[in-house]
This record gives C-alpha cells, structure tokens and sequence, in this order.
DNA sequence: ATATTATGTGTAACCGGTTACACACTGGAA
DNA sequence: TTCCAGTGTGTAACCGGTTACACATAATAT
C-alpha cells in the first residue's frame, strides 16, 4: 500500500505539503502541485480513510435508522438515501430498530466511535435525550421532530384530504375511516386531514382504529362491514391496510368499486397488483428519502440549511378501487 | 474522550498492559487484571474502533452488495444479515449494485480502504476479478459462485418440482410455465425442476420467459392466454410474474383457481394480500440472509467452515389460487 | 546449581494521515 | 530602508490504539 510519505518522497516534498494539497488547505505552489499530482498519479495513491477519521475525527458514514427495512415503505427510502449517498461520496450503515428506543441508542452510540457524519432517523424517540445529546447532525424522515431537527414528511393532511374528496366525489355517503396507530405522527396527521374534509361534508362516517397490517385490518374491516353494511366507501391510512379492507370486502361479497370503493394511502408497489388495483395517496418515497440525504450532508458539511421542514407533495392515483367521478 | 493511556495511568501499568488485557493477547496478571478493569469501569472507557483500525487493518464492516433493496426479495434478506450481524458486532453497509459491475467494484475498491471485513454478495458478476482478487471474505447468496466463494441459496430446483407437482396433482393437463431471465441462475434451477416435473408427466406444457416484473407479466400473459385458451395452470418463477399472471387471467374473464390455478414462486408478503390468496413456492428468505451472514462471519473469525454450499428448504404454502387437491 | 521456559511488564515504534508551529522568502507600505 | 502581510515549505507532535522487543522474575527441567 501506497503511503502519504511515498508520495511525498516521490514528489520531492514533504507530507504536510502534500496533505495540503490534497485537502486543498493552506499554500501550495503551482510546482508543487504538480509534483504532487503526478507522483499521486504514478503510485496510484490513495488515501486511507481510517488514518484521516483519526485525527479529523470526521468520516464519510451516514447510518440510516430506520424501524424495519422489512417494511414496504421504508426500501424506496433506503435506496434514495443511498442513490444520494453515494454521489456524494457517503457510505449508509443500515439500521433496523423495531422502534426500540435501547437498540436506537446503542447504534447512535457504536456509530459515533467510529465518527458517523450524521444519521437519517424514522423513528418516534426522537426527542429521547440520546437524540438531543447526539451532537451529530440528524435529519428526521416521515416521523415528527425535536423543534430543532430538520424534518421531511409527506403533505400527509392534505393528502388525507384528497383522499377524503375522492371518495366523496364518487358518491360515497356513509365512509368507514382506518385511522393508524395513535403514536405515529403521520399517521395523526392523516386523520386531521380526513376530519377537515369529511366534516365539511356533513356526511355520514366512522373511524376505527387499525395498525397497518394487512391480517389485522382485514378482520377489522370484516367486522365493521358486518356490523354496518352501508359503508360504502373506504378510507384506510395505509395501503396495507386498505389491502386487508380489499380483501374483507371481497369475502363478505361486496363488489368493488360498485357497492364500496377504497382508497389507500402510502403509493406502494403491491397496490397495483391487486384485483382491482388500488385507488391511493401516493407519497413520493423515494423524494423524501432523497431530500433527507440532501438535508443531511448540507448540515455535515456546514452548508446553510434553508429550510427546517420540508413537505413532499403527495399524489392521488386512482385505479379500480374508486369509480369514475360522477359529474 | 477518555483514552487507553487515561486508563494505564489511573490503573498503574502501562498502555501495553491495557492493551494486552483488553485483547486477551499475551501476558496479564490477576492484579493488573482487576486494576484495569476497576480504572476502565471507572473512567467509563471505550476503546476506539477506528483507532484500532488503523493498526490492525480490520474493523467489523460488513459489506452488503445486492442489486436493489426496493426489490422486494431483498429486505427481508438485509434483515437478516443486519440482525445476526449486530449480535455478533458487526455494522452493515448498505450497497445496491443495480448489477452494474463497475458499482460493485467501486463499492468493494472504497469499503475496502476502511478495511471491511467481508461482504455478502448477491451478484452474477461473482467470477468477475474484482471478487476473485477482492481478498477479502465473501459470501454468496442466491446468486452463483466462484466456486471458492461459499454460496447460500434456496433449494431453488427442488422447490419447482414441488410447485409443478402441485399443479399436476391438481388436476392442471396444459401448464404455462413462467421462466424467468437466463441470466439468472435461480431461475435456471427452477427452469430445470420444472422440466423434470413435467417431463415425467407427459402433459402438455409451454415455456415462455417472463421478467419479474408485473406489468410485463401481466401482458405477456394475457398475450399467451389468448393464444391458448386451453391453458389450465400457470407455474410463474416469481410472485412478482404469479401476480401478473393473476392479473391478466382475471381480466381474461378467467376464473382462478376453477378454470386457471396459478402457482407463485418466492413466498412474499404480497401473495396474502392478492385475492385470492396466491398459493406460492416460498423461499426462507431470513433464514437464507442469516445463514449467510454466520458463514461469512465465520469466515472473518477465521473459524472452519463446515460447508461450501447451503441450500436452504423451500415450503409450498397452498392458498387460494389452486384448488384442493382431487382425491 | 544451572539452564530453560513460562509469566509479566514497560518502552517505543508504528499504523497513515493532519496540522501547529517555526522558518524563509517575496513584495508593497510606511 | 524597515516593517509587515502574504506565500510556501518542512519538522515533528498528535490522533488512539497495537505490538515487537527487551528485560525481569518465577517455575521447572537437567
């Protein structure tokens, strides 16, 4: 392996010369450059990352936690924040936290031995002390904030709401609302949005709570399609969960879009594959991801932030789960 | 930060004593032992994994190359390496390849400059030189091998004997066969099993290659299905393409499973949520991305390994896209 | 009693970089 | 002419560990 020192000694001059000029910092002659650049060229020099984290104290690693890479919303995330990564010369830890708030600690605390620049964070701890003590720069994606971490979610209110006057302008009267799991964020503001716009409906409506797990939501649905077989429209907050409601709905012989109509919401890969396919809100996943990594590496590298939320627009994508809009 | 030399000095000894205890390397008294230990519980001392690094040339990076984690096939995969990589101490590096070999050997050529201790690697670019010559410990997975790279893949041939079988026994006499790219050799396997099965039966058969994909599934289904009306079971290489087929038949005016029965391959979460159900050649698709994650820790821990191949069982889970079995 | 071997420890070099500091030289300002 | 700021470079300390080597002592073999 080729060293700093066999550099400098090819190209004449000392290491400090050319660790100058290879970080660009301080003075260096135009001769010296040269030198430098042509002995760099001649042994193939490299520089070792391990030996400069060292004394800077700084790497090029982002670790990315997240609660389970297993779960569809969160790839897209992964690859954006790599694609992102990557271009800009980072490498992503990956980080599977189950929403545990201990493993998230300890991967925040083994990472920043090893100097992590700065961590991609989905998780609802993020006010936990570890996260305020970091004293690393974090981006926090899809889930809420400490005030003083920059955040990136999608427009999920006004998503809710599209959603919400989708299913109105198709007829529905009577609209059964799958509200997620109380402790997540977007999925709260998910159902502000569906309160605003069914509200100034004056229709017809229920919410009932549902984790966004396809056997779960199925028996939910099942249950609530017995109890009230009026509904005729589905809202669910999660297109997993709209999924199961698909599913229930099919079983208890309702025909779909005809007797009831579905929206999801999320904009994943399956809702296309199912028969009808999947009316939903779709989130730019993959933006977010994206923007976060953006976000990020602009804070490690102490460029100015111009922005402490950034909201992703979302789309509505109508397919077979939804009629054709009444005129 | 507390330091090793922070540590000698409050115990008495010297850093090579600390050194030496903390490794379990060499030499260290009973005495040394405990004062060691009282300073470093003490002082709250943790060593510093990049500074070790630089000496010893390894760290506890694993590499995990595959060609996109927004395939579904692969999370569930990352998953298991992440978990059975933290238990044993080592962090995952996330690495989508999108097959692309000058990104594999970019990602092998930077990781390696942080001395990574190993990689998994799910590739067909394995022979390439910059595998043979990375000269660092690799695991294969689901793809093929070097025959020097240890390899871990799913019983991919047995499997399409058992997904064949199923449909035959089901009463299917004209079988589409949905082969997936050559260039992949899971599919080859599958290809081959599926040939055994069939060839042995003496039924009517056809064999058509279908990417995993679903809506090129979808088209060439619907496609060979109106060419040949009489085709009564569709045996697709992938979930992805049994989805698509499922898709097509049903659009087809085909009823499933009574006129057509479709059998999947894969076993992802998204064959519960079709309906109906898809009845699926599942992979143990944890137990694979764990089995490879020991054999390549193993290997790094310079540990024997008792095998240079594992196929992992594959399960046939019966829902609702067959019909029961005809006694 | 002497030669080995095993045990225990510290000093200092080393891994491969970065950077504080000292020093030299140039050119323009005072 | 003198002073100072700007330019350019090298020496050596340092980041926080590991480890070769030298040395000392205790235990065992001969």
């Amino acid at each position: 392996m080729t060293t700093i020192k066999d550099v400098a000694k090819k190209a004449g001059v000392s290491v400090a010369t050319v660790s100058r000029f290879l970080n660009d910092s301080g003075y260096v002659s135009a001769e010296a450059a040269k030198a430098v650049t042509a002995a760099v060229e001649e042994l193939k020099y490299e520089l070792n990352p391990v030996a400069r984290s060292l004394n800077t104290k700084k790497s090029n690693l982002i670790g990315l936690i997240l609660p389970d890479i297993t779960n569809p919303f969160f790839p897209e995330l992964a690859r954006a924040v790599e694609d992102v990564a990557l271009t800009y010369g980072y490498t992503v830890v990956l980080c599977n936290s189950d929403e545990n708030p201990e493993k998230e600690k300890n991967y925040i605390e083994t990472l920043k031995k090893k100097y992590i620049a700065g961590f991609i964070v989905t998780s609802n701890q993020l006010d936990a002390p570890h996260y305020a003590n970091a004293n690393v720069p974090i981006v926090a994606l899809d889930r809420t904030i400490n005030e003083k971490i920059p955040t990136v979610s999608s427009n999920n209110k006004e998503g809710a709401i599209m959603g919400t006057n989708a299913l109105l302008k198709r007829g529905c009267r009577n609209i059964l609302f799958l509200r997620g799991p109380e402790e997540l964020n977007p999925a709260n503001d998910r159902y502000e949005g569906f309160m605003e716009a069914i509200q100034s409906s004056n229709l017809q409506y229920q919410v009932v709570t549902c984790p966004f797990h396809f056997a779960d939501s199925q028996e939910i649905v099942a249950r609530v399609l017995k109890e009230d077989p009026t509904i005729d429209g589905i809202f669910a907050s999660s297109d997993v969960s709209a999924a199961g409601a698909l599913k229930a709905a099919s079983l208890a012989g309702k025909r779909v879009p005809e007797d009831l109509q579905i929206v999801g919401f999320d904009g994943v890969a399956m809702g296309e594959m199912l028969s009808p396919g999947l009316t939903t809100v779709a989130q730019d996943v993959y933006k977010m991801g994206a923007i976060a990594a953006r976000v990020l590496i602009k804070q490690i590298e102490n460029k100015k932030i111009d922005q402490r939320f950034y909201e992703v627009p979302v789309k509505l994508i109508i397919r077979g789960t939804t009629r054709s809009v009444e005129e």
